[in-house]
DNA sequence: CTGAAAGCGCTAACAT
DNA sequence: ATGTTAGCGCTTTCAG
């Protein structure tokens, strides 16, 4: 590390400093530069000409004291390292896009407590609106929600109590999808390979959609492994190995996640296994990552990006027209079932 | 799309509220809110019991006001997709803990316009420092940031120059040593696989030094095959297959990063390749994914949660003593050469 | 079309 | 330890 230059530090900008350049009020100062249209051109020329040669960048902060107006949207998700999310997000983005709001994301790493707090910190900021993944949070931070006075988005999911809208799909009809076509195919002993995160509600859900479906029929898991932290790849291949050690009997293998799944896809291949003839596999998540492997991992389509614009437009759509109310938007995953799950 | 429930949309609170609902005045108030130590602890319970049972949260935008202090740090990088940038975000979040800043991101998409219009945005709320991906920016961002009088880090690369402080890895020189490693294990036919994107600089300098690496041997590159867009695992493998057809000859296959080199190893391994022996492979980045593949790419360490770490630590750094003036940090990246490049 | 006055909700600086 | 005053930089409102 070594010291390169100096930077200077000189007192930012103000109206004030744009209206004595052009000898134009700081008030026609400001019309100008929020494109309003009651101003001359002449005049207009002038300021912006001023406002450009300074370098002049209008301070939001005050802006948005004197309005009362915020053109951000607070975005909480849990994490960036899955891939789901960064899906979402470029979603919103897309959705939010010649709508002058602008999105501000923030990450929760799973923990409720971090959740609450990086929402208390985002509605101090007054965002017009909040979307966050998922519909468990912590007794404070639904008051928080609920008393903000602004439209609240939960996304992902649907199981659950909204707060106000809801834009996602239903983890635990995914669950049950799986399970009927799990049992459609004919495999009877199945597995469940997932992560150990309590709060993944997600997983979890799905995981209970499948135990019900299956049960529906008479039947139950065979077998479960869970894993945390690490690669998901590899964990996917290491729990694969493991829970086939110890059921070898095992005809499927359900995975909370296409990550994992395409691990122990990979590791089956190597081992030989006849898939899907003697051993199907399903995934989660529908990532187009998938298309790269040897085999398609069957899966689910989370819907992501898709999710991701409709609660954008929701947001946006508040602002303009006034609307107030909850909307209740529940997508209908679609099962691609890939070269992994044997047709009859 | 169903109505539910209707919000209220009321008034937020103010420090007066809580003021008049606990008797203390609104400086006193607000000296609790803040955690300031000069306030009788009697004091403090009221105002506490009071925040909390009316649900206050405090207004930012008058606080960042009042106090010409907002502990916000602008982070734009060009793509949430890569999960290369994830960790780097990841790496800030865990650098700026405990510091009292909070990370901002915006996504530019890889267009410089997009990465002048987030600037803008994100520097008319008045952040406490900037964190930007890559050297080359519009002159107007130049502009913004020269003046912005807050510290500014640009990162991931250092080969350019700087604006003010930078933390990253020499591209250039990661694909000149990955030339020497290749040119070192005996491979002379050498394929560059890439990405069409004229304004992924990084990408652009690694195929730069490794031109340059193999022409200090008087060699150059074979043959090179773009793409864009789309799941990169299948591109890289469509890729490996166009270029192999084209030229059977080749020795040796560099991926601009690991996730089409993996693609390219995922097919070179179906077709019966004799890799590293008869065939070399190599990416760019260290993603952890690669340890779950059949067989270990190669690859170059681009040292991503640690450039994040340490820009953190350098925007943090200025606001607690005062520094000024650029710093320079350039990381060694690790050539990992996993199963896929013999050894001699 | 342009300008002047008032004030958004909070905090710095100064009392007490 | 607590209160008072002034003002952050902008926009709203109202006058011209």
């Amino acid at each position: 590390m070594t010291q390169h230059r100096p930077t200077d530090l000189r007192r930012p900008l103000t109206l004030r400093d744009v209206s004595e350049a052009c000898g134009v009020s700081e008030m026609t100062v400001s019309r100008v530069l929020r494109n309003r249209a009651d101003v001359s051109p002449a005049t207009r020329e002038k300021v912006l000409a001023a406002a450009r040669s300074l370098g002049y960048v209008p301070n939001k902060i005050a802006g948005a004291l004197a309005s009362q107006q915020v053109n951000l949207v607070a975005v909480i998700v849990p994490s960036l390292s899955n891939l789901v999310f960064p899906e979402v997000l470029s979603g919103i983005s897309a959705g939010l896009e010649d709508t002058g709001l602008q999105p501000v994301f923030g990450v929760t790493n799973y923990s409720p407590e971090r959740e609450e707090a990086v929402l208390y910190e985002m509605l101090s900021w007054r965002p017009s609106g909040v979307i966050m993944a998922g519909l468990e949070h912590t007794p404070a931070a639904r008051a928080m929600l609920e008393s903000a006075g602004i439209p609240v988005v939960e996304i992902m999911d649907t199981d659950g109590e909204a707060i106000d809208s809801v834009v996602g799909i239903s983890h635990r009809a995914a669950g049950r999808q799986m399970a009927e076509a799990i049992l459609a195919a004919g495999y009877r002993r199945i597995g469940f390979l997932g992560t150990k995160m309590p709060d993944d509600h997600r997983a979890r859900k799905r995981m209970e959609g499948l135990l019900e479906g299956l049960e529906a029929h008479g039947l139950g898991l065979a077998e479960t492994e869970f894993y945390q932290g690490g690669s998901a790849l590899l964990k996917g291949r290491e729990m694969t190995k493991a829970i086939l050690e110890r059921r070898p009997d095992l005809d499927f293998l359900y995975f909370s996640n296409d990550m994992i799944g395409a691990g122990g896809l990979l590791y089956c291949i190597e081992q030989g296994f006849d898939i899907p003839a003697g051993l199907g596999l399903a995934g989660f998540n529908g990532l187009d990552f998938l298309d790269g492997l040897p085999m398609r991992l069957a899966t689910i389509d989370a819907c992501r990006r898709e999710i991701g614009e409709k609660a954008a437009a929701i947001i946006a759509g508040r602002g303009a027209d006034g609307l107030v109310g909850g909307v209740f938007v529940e997508l209908t995953p679609r099962l691609e079932p890939g070269d992994t799950i044997r047709r009859r």
